[in-house]
RNA sequence: GCCCGGAUGGCGGAAUUGGUAGACGCAAGGGACUUAAAAUCCCUCGGCCGCAAGGCUGUGCCGGUUCGACCCCGGCUCCGGGCACCA
């Protein structure tokens, strides 16, 4: 072996053995137990970043752990590859997206084979290639058969930046999540996927998926949003329809004294009386033109206009007038509200705006209300009030009797409700998934048949940055025929979110090569789940619900047999520097190549792993980096200078070692079990780290390492070196498994395995306190019992001093570790 | 407002089940080697007192439980994240 460590040379040597051996090609094989690990696979925007090289090398120190541990890991990689930015780069540098993004990842797919991460490459793909995005189009149209995506007409997020739709979970604070700009909202024909009827189902398996981090799922929940309460329904003063509302508070059923409706009620206008008329057309226009995330911000004023009409509370039979509210949501519940002023902060503000009464019906106990003197509503739980029947009940008991008298009256019925709503997919955008379907005239919405997939996005398409969908543009695209009548008709031109794409990558990653179908079932079985699954937690609530969704989905159409597409998931944290996430604008990006560059993949990935856990934010540190490469340094070293004194060892036998040598071992081993742990339990990839900084330097201080007894020690401790960097350093590993004389690559040779026996210690040393401050330290025989260990803290002249004058209460014994002498 | 996290040396972090607080690394200071520097190696490194042995003190703040608390409980402060007129 060379006597210097020189990154850039070893690192090119083992990427190439590693191609030209396969040494990462995943084969199903029903006699191994399988391991999916998975990153979540980039969108290729033209060169890795700091989060990538994080995210992947704690991935590629599972997987090849995994494999040394003896697991045939599936370990793909691939590009999220449809994407708005395709199409700007596009319209900036007049060329167009396909090759803007397949330049990108032939870029993306080099700097990632330099980082030398475990891929199996065989498994790679686009999904923009036309045999991923043929099977989704296909995997919609079953969907559309069962009614799971469907159309319709409604308003939506619309972001005048990107010239296109969002799903809620798109729009953060009222701003698009990708380009920051306000969100306005546009009434629009849009596909959508009937996420709702999941609903439960995903809420349920939040509580089954204990791998999953506790935010994360506490995250989907709120996002789910379930909630128990009642439908009642309201019938209306001069009409035959009845007004029906949702609510969680039946119990103030009685303390409804007017009715809030939002503004795009569907009975908004007819309730309004025709001298109300212009006041409420005037009401709703401005309503609809304020941004949501004014409307949204906190210190919005509630305001509303009176309709004219009234209702009646169907329990007193009071009047109620019915109002609209820029406060009331129209797709949450019913879009219309029972007011209860006196026990709901809103409608308490809405009713002192607008003189509205107010009725008391739960008081807290022994306590009086007085409507007049009432300076915010009271929702805590009490005694009912002016509640006929129900006077006297606790509020939480009047719950559900109130809800069982209007079940009984035919009233009203319990109902849940969730505050999921369903995935509007469709955007106009050129750079996507085309939705399979056709427009006709005489037919409407027609499916593309089954065998006239795929539907192709067209190449010519031109990029202007003005106009629209450019897709919309392409004739020859546009125009076809209805597959019903045969008549002319039109393409639909909107394309899927990309996050459809990303919903379902990970199961075509078990079987990429399969041309029949979107998954091979036999394939798709033997892998999934994805045992081990790691990105950002951005994707808390976005992705990762709505992959769980298509799982439950492809389930339902009989493609697979899993509920839940990922075991475990590790949600990393960001890369941070001088206090801030990584960002041109601030100056303070760090390039992966150029640190490659400079130190040599082994250096980046070590340094990432090391300087903080995994799901904790890292900062990054260019000195910790040089600290990172000097250890390396040393270890090479040390095993240049140790090679010449163990070649040639002969076999290790434990019984006749030398004290020094047990020591030595007896660390070799400690460190392999601690190495073990922290990887397999913990992902405490910075521990395992220092326990192995901890061994080197036990080893270069191990004396006298030229007594030839001590060679198979100093052998066994070296290697054992090698074999725990290898997941992490692994060229590195590489080059000196070959350097020590072993041939055919490190990974063959698995995990160091732990010896119980040569781990144990002789002697053991006790802590010993005196009223729990620590006093001394004794050194006993491991065999000790207690009488002996306790005899020995006693007779600690250290110990004793402080025992002075006291008498002896009690000693307290921890087997192995402290005894504690309680005086007074 | 509600729901989650978190707070430990100059810095990143460790302490896995309530049992030696500060592992490992970075930075800093001192020394060796060198004509010199770099690299490398050795030593010191929470605070206070002390020549030293050693003692006292210390994990955001206040209190509690315990033989013993960074860890458990109650009450705060600050920081980060998510949701937010959800009826």
């Amino acid at each position: 072996m060379e006597e210097k460590y020189i990154p850039k040379g070893v690192e090119e040597k083992w990427q190439k053995f590693w191609e030209a051996n396969k040494s990462f090609k995943a084969v199903e094989d029903k006699n191994r137990k399988k391991y999916y690990l998975l990153e979540m696979f980039p969108y290729p925007s033209g060169r890795i970043h700091m989060g990538h090289v994080r995210n992947y090398s704690i991935g590629d120190v599972v997987a090849r752990f995994k494999r040394m541990r003896g697991f045939n890991v599936l370990h793909p990689m691939g590009w999220d590859a449809f994407g708005m930015p395709a199409e700007n780069a596009a319209i900036q540098h007049k060329s167009h997206p396909a090759e803007w993004t397949y330049e990108n990842i032939a870029y993306m797919r080099g700097q990632l084979k330099k980082m030398g991460l475990s891929y199996d490459w065989d498994r790679e793909l686009a999904t923009c290639d036309v045999e991923y995005y043929k099977w989704e189009q296909l995997i919609f149209l079953q969907m559309y058969k069962k009614g799971l995506a469907y159309k319709k007409t409604s308003f939506v997020n619309w972001c005048p930046t990107c010239e296109t739709v969002l799903a809620n979970e798109q729009v953060e604070e009222g701003c698009c999540w990708r380009c920051d700009s306000e969100v306005k909202q546009k009434e629009l024909d849009q596909w959508s996927f009937k996420i709702t009827d999941y609903a439960e189902e995903l809420l349920d398996y939040t509580y089954k998926l204990p791998g999953w981090p506790e935010r994360v799922l506490t995250m989907q929940r709120n996002w789910i949003g379930k909630s128990f309460g009642c439908e009642i329904d309201f019938p209306l003063e001069g009409h035959l329809a009845k007004i029906r509302v949702f609510t969680t508070r039946q119990d103030t059923l009685f303390g409804a004294t007017f009715m809030s409706l939002a503004p795009e009620h569907p009975m908004a206008l007819e309730l309004t009386t025709p001298e109300k008329r212009a006041e409420v057309e005037a009401f709703i226009d401005k309503v609809q033109k304020t941004e949501k995330a004014k409307r949204t911000a906190e210190d919005f004023e509630k305001e509303g206009v009176f309709t004219g009409s009234f209702c009646i509370n169907p329990v007193t039979n009071r009047r109620m007038p019915v109002y609209l509210a820029n406060f009331v949501l129209t797709d949450y519940g019913t879009g219309a509200v029972m007011a209860v002023p006196t026990h709901d902060q809103r409608d308490f503000e809405f009713a002192g705006k607008y003189g509205l009464p107010l009725q008391v019906v739960i008081e807290p106990e022994g306590e009086k209300l007085d409507p007049q003197t009432m300076e915010c509503a009271v929702t805590a739980e009490g005694i009912m009030v002016n509640s006929g029947q129900f006077d006297g009940l606790t509020s939480s008991e009047a719950k559900e009797r109130i809800a069982d008298y209007l079940e009984k009256e035919g009233i009203g019925r319990k109902t849940v409700n969730f505050r999921l709503r369903d995935w509007g997919i469709s955007r106009q955008r050129y750079w996507g998934n085309p939705i399979p379907v056709i427009n006709c005239e005489l037919c409407g919405v027609v499916p593309v048949p089954e065998k006239d997939l795929p539907v192709v996005l067209p190449m010519d398409a031109t990029f202007s940055g003005e106009g629209g969908n450019p897709l919309a543009r392409v004739e020859a695209f546009v125009n076809t025929t209805c597959p019903q009548c045969g008549e002319a008709a039109r393409r639909e031109t909107d394309t899927m979110d990309t996050f459809v794409e990303s919903s379902w990558y990970f199961l075509r990653y078990c079987c990429p090569d399969f041309f029949s179908g979107p998954l091979d079932k036999a394939r798709a079985e033997y892998w999934m789940s994805v045992d081990q699954y790691i990105g950002g937690i951005e994707h808390a609530v976005l992705h990762l619900l709505y992959a769980r969704f298509f799982t439950k989905v492809l389930r339902d159409l009989g493609y697979i047999d899993i509920d839940e597409p990922f075991i475990n998931l590790l949600t990393q944290g960001m890369v941070i520097k001088d206090g801030a996430k990584m960002s041109k604008s601030k100056g303070n990006v760090v390039d992966p190549n150029a640190l490659i560059e400079k130190y040599g993949a082994d250096t980046a990935r070590l340094f990432s792993l090391f300087a903080a856990p995994p799901e904790k934010d890292l900062d990054w540190s260019d000195q910790g980096v040089d600290g990172s490469f000097r250890f390396l340094n040393r270890v090479w070293k040390l095993a240049y200078e140790t090679l010449p004194l163990i070649e040639g060892a002969s076999s290790l036998d434990a019984d006749t070692l030398s004290e020094e040598g047990k020591a030595l071992r007896r660390a070799v081993h400690k460190t392999i079990r601690k190495v073990s742990e922290d990887i397999e339990d913990r992902f405490h990839f910075n521990t395992a780290i220092a326990a192995v900084m901890e061994l080197v330097n036990a080893i270069q201080s191990f004396e006298p390492k030229n007594d030839p007894r001590h060679a198979p020690v100093l052998k066994e401790a070296i290697e054992s070196v090698v074999l725990l960097l290898t997941p992490i350093a692994p060229h590195f590993a590489e080059e000196l498994w070959e350097g020590l004389g072993h041939a055919g690559g490190v990974e063959k040779a698995g995990w160091p395995t732990f010896d119980p026996s040569a781990a144990v210690d002789e002697e053991l040393l006790i802590v010993v306190q005196v009223n729990g401050k620590l006093r001394g330290k004794v050194t006993v025989q491991a065999a000790a019992g207690e009488d002996e260990v306790k005899g020995a803290a006693l007779a600690d002249e250290k110990v004793k001093a402080f025992m002075e004058g006291k008498s002896v209460r009690k000693v307290i014994y921890v087997p192995g570790k402290l005894v504690n002498i309680v005086v007074g």
